[in-house]
DNA sequence: TTCATGACGGGGA
DNA sequence: ATCCCCGCCATGA
């Protein structure tokens, strides 16, 4: 981007200064950046810039507690699951 | 400008 | 309590 947004240089800020051992949410860290609602956001940012920026994007994580997976990996579990497959956590389990 | 996409979240079924 | 759907904000084609 030719000239990144406050919010994003904020995001960008706030997780970078999250330490070691403690964690946010991606709900929280829109709050803290005073864009409540952009929870989406601060996920699209980790994606797309964690690398550039060196962020600790291993901190941030849902507001259930768990490790997120992407959309697609979302979309294409669920539809399995209501044709049947059987998964063990997120592989497939072996046997019948 | 509209449209689709994304490491999300809350509220209804 | 779990699951699904839809709204949310920003971005890029």
């Amino acid at each position: 981007m030719k000239s990144p947004s406050p919010l994003f240089l904020r995001t960008i800020a706030l997780v970078k200064a999250i330490p070691k051992g403690k964690v946010l949410t991606y709900g929280e860290v829109a709050n803290l950046v005073n864009s409540p609602g952009s929870a989406r956001y601060v996920s699209y940012i980790l994606s797309s810039s964690s690398k550039k920026y060196g962020l600790p994007w291993h901190r941030v994580i849902n507001a259930k507690g768990e490790i997120s997976e992407h959309l697609a990996q979302q979309r294409q579990k669920r539809l399995l699951v209501k044709e049947g497959v059987v998964f063990d956590f997120n592989k497939l389990s072996l046997d019948a």
